[in-house]
DNA sequence: GGATATAGTTAGGCTCGTTTAACTATTAAG
DNA sequence: CTTAATAGTTAAACGAGCCTAACTATATCC
């Protein structure tokens, strides 16, 4: 907590107001849904392509059993399909359904209304500023996830 | 999803990002320390001011009856004190315990690697640049909040 | 003062997410 | 070919979180 750089201090501030402001609509989707943090999770997951059983129980932190079973009732929902994998008759690929990407679809959307609000509290300069400056970090933060071995 | 405004696109990317990167530390610390996703958003909303149980249950989004019992949890672990309000005994004051700060804390601090990772991997220049960029992002985010019928 | 409203708790019942342990099916190693 | 390892499923059991309904205590209204 002994932070001097204020960089370091405006980006932890940034965090605070966004979580704030961005997870009570994303919050009241999922519960709209009947999904839970784990299953949207999971979608997200299975959208960035892990796509195995186990590959999505370690991402969650949870046992392999936990995770069939969610994916069971994901699947009972038509939120996912589950197919074997022909070059490993073991495996199961989890893909997505249509229902599935939508439901991605709808719980960014969820967010929108606060980010819309903020948009349209700035000027045109100001956009094209933080514009360039997201950039940044969005390029910065993809360069960090393809060589995490750097980040450590 | 028929955005035009580069600058609604990247706000929606760096959002996606962001969650990925931030999420999963965060998610891990609450399973270390037994906290749900309820528990952690209501110390949050505890530090913010909402000190009566009705408070708490509305930003939930869950009955009155939930979120008492919730609470009752949260203080056998000794994260909340609970205390009639000498002005009007019917209501019941929630705040937090110095274990309960430390947990927000903590919870915000397991954040922190992916953005220290972040922060190291700008220059001087680019620090200065998005350190004005998120200011303005957090006064109009304050704004916004502090006046929410501008906001409809 | 009596009726009504508000704040919160308690009890019963349900689902979900989780674990461990036992199991099947497939692949890899010797 | 037999044994061991891997991927996933199933079953039983438990706690957490949620709901509705019934309840207590306090405050407000007329």
């Amino acid at each position: 907590m002994q932070d001097v750089d204020p960089f370091a201090i405006t980006l932890k501030k940034w965090v605070v107001v966004f979580m704030r402001n961005s997870m009570r609509n994303f919050i009241f989707y999922l519960k709209e849904r009947g999904l839970s943090m784990s299953q949207i999770g999971s979608l997200f997951l299975i959208q960035r392509g892990n796509s195995s059983v186990s590959d999505i129980a370690d991402e969650l932190g949870v046992t392999n059993a936990a995770a069939s079973q969610m994916l069971e009732r994901m699947l009972q929902q038509d939120l996912i399909l589950r197919l074997e994998d022909p070059s490993d008759r073991r495996v199961k690929q989890i893909t997505l359904t249509d229902k599935g990407r939508l439901v991605i679809r709808e719980s960014l959307a969820a967010r929108q209304g606060w980010l819309d609000n903020l948009s349209q509290a700035l000027t045109e300069t100001e956009k094209e500023q933080i514009n360039t400056s997201l950039n940044i970090l969005i390029d910065k933060a993809n360069r960090i996830e393809q060589h995490p071995e750097i980040a450590c």
